[in-house]
DNA sequence: TTGTAAGCGTTATCAT
DNA sequence: ATGATAACGCTTACAA
């Protein structure tokens, strides 16, 4: 900036209003003029860092997922980093894969964050401490401590009964992640009380819980298939099961979706790759994590944070090839 | 800095000579101690930023992708984040999907990072001007201006000649992606060499260049099966090409392995999630990352660059379902 | 061994 | 409208 403001002739402080593109910088169009000349002659590039100093904030926001090979959260980044990124923030990415999420968190704190986006597992079984002093907001959970956003979860098993239900399905059966998220819950709940509402019923082996993987799925499915009674549609509260689920049956020759219908929940690119293409719920991934970074750019450029939480984000039902209408002969 | 300073009875300078690690800071033990219990007491979190400000450098790498989506951009950001957050470094995740890769450029300069980890695609088709100033290393490229990782993509190229060789296969069939990337162009070369080697012909009809997604495999493939004489067995030059064909090929209803043999390379997960499972050349997307982030994160941890490039890294055959024995009879 | 002082590249508060 | 001058929180000679 020195050199700027030599070869502008002005001092380096002109030349920083000129350059921060401060509003109620009033300076003289002609130094003015001068400043930019000699900027873009001499190829100035602010640094950011002195910037960060000063303000004490980096304008950057910390970005903690579980894993990227979960195409939910590749989603939700990408999300986040355009609407970041468009607003100049940095976003600094953390994957609490083999590396304690408290120790990510020491570090966004240490580089003067001015906000995280986690996932609400992630937060869930984290000592509260690790988070104190840092804006938060949650992805796909609500809750009274921090921000966040959020899909319409219960909808989307909601969506996802009554599909199954129009098909003429009955006997239902339903795998969801073990995993104690508000989201996956809520997709439980909303499934079951759409049943309940149509007066049909869902024995509680036909109900299971699985590591929230392609191999969580396919033994749970599995176990469905084995079952006296199995289920004539299945329910999965993510596609990653779903996916598993699709390939046991495969595996044991249940042809779908003449035998057995099938669907799950995301959204993920994935569901289009198998055969039969799967019918599933979106959930607007990319939509949350630009949301979720929304909340942080807005609340730093002065704007507010919005007192009451955004409306959930709405889900859609993809209609596929794996659902269809129930067996008129139920399978041996 | 300072409150810790005065509760432990010392000098701010002192307290930094204790908390920065530096090995040559000769402190009394006793003073020492009384600076890292000060320090605890108070919670006392350094700022990098201040740090990173005398130091000229982030601490901090940047990471440049063409889009998150693609599961082998995800692996490699995975790879990276994991080594550079454990030597301490934090990673800048850019996506240059919607935003121009010069523009990330620019925001990685200002903010001091010590290095960019980039695509090859997205270095050949930017402004040399761009890059100047930053270390840089390339993913999957070989280049004298830059440092690179690679993996031995001849050898993906090779390995899929033989395996379909192998398999008694003679009318074979390539799809490659439309992009001028190094590791694209080595695929193919080894494919195409292996066969020759071998005194099978690949006529050019039977090689085809598509947009390296699902539907640009899926026309590829459709045009592959209407020629005169179409192929028994195709090698995708990626796994998103492949699994493109495949679909084509499930809808046309041609049966894979027994009318058709299929394989891909890059080895991502969704791979294991089609049926039949595809075969495919692993290409280890992680450790590229990971030896990209080592490359730059050992150059400023004072460790001097490797003079000579790694060797390659080794690509490995998954033989699967999706490969079979030359089919008897040729299909109609 | 420890403290003093200078400086990293900005922004912001003043006089002028 | 502009230019000194003092932070911002830290590292690093150099002096004591």
């Amino acid at each position: 900036m020195l050199d700027v403001a030599r070869l502008a002739g002005t001092s380096q402080p002109t030349v920083s209003l000129v350059l921060s593109g401060n509003p109620r910088a009033r300076v003289a169009a002609r130094t003015r003029a001068r400043v930019l000349l000699a900027a873009a002659q001499l190829g100035y590039v602010p640094n950011e860092v002195a910037r960060a100093l000063v303000h004490r904030r980096a304008t950057a926001i910390g970005l903690v997922v579980p894993a990227l090979d979960n195409p939910f959260f590749a989603d939700v980044v990408s999300g986040a980093q355009r609407v970041a990124a468009q607003a100049g923030f940095a976003v600094l990415l953390c994957e609490a894969r083999e590396i304690p999420i408290s120790r990510h968190l020491d570090v966004l704190r240490a580089r003067q964050i001015d906000g995280v986006i986690m996932d609400a597992v992630g937060a869930a079984l984290l000592d509260p401490e690790a988070l104190s002093g840092l804006t938060v907001v949650l992805i796909d959970e609500p809750s009274d401590r921090w921000q966040g956003v959020a899909s319409d979860a219960e909808r989307a098993g909601r969506l996802a009964a009554r599909h199954l239900l129009d098909l003429g399905h009955r006997e239902l059966g339903f795998i969801g992640p073990a995993i104690p998220a508000h989201s996956f819950r809520m997709r439980e709940r909303g499934f079951v009380q759409a049943l309940r509402d149509a007066n049909v019923g869902l024995t509680s082996p036909r109900l299971r819980r699985a590591e929230p993987s392609l191999q969580g799925g396919e033994g749970a499915m599995r176990a469905l298939l084995t079952l006296a009674a199995p289920p004539t549609a299945v329910f999965c509260a993510t596609d990653l099961l779903a996916l598993g689920a699709l390939k046991a049956c495969h595996v044991l020759g249940v042809r779908i979706p003449h035998e057995l219908s099938l669907m799950g929940c995301d959204g993920i690119e994935m569901t289009r790759v198998v055969t039969p293409e799967l019918t599933t719920v979106a959930v607007p991934a990319r939509e949350l994590g630009a949301r979720a970074a929304r909340l942080l750019v807005n609340a730093f450029a002065g704007k507010a944070a919005p007192e009451k939480p955004g409306r959930p984000l709405p889900v859609r039902l993809l209609a596929r090839r794996s659902t269809g209408p129930v067996p008129a002969v139920p399978s041996p």
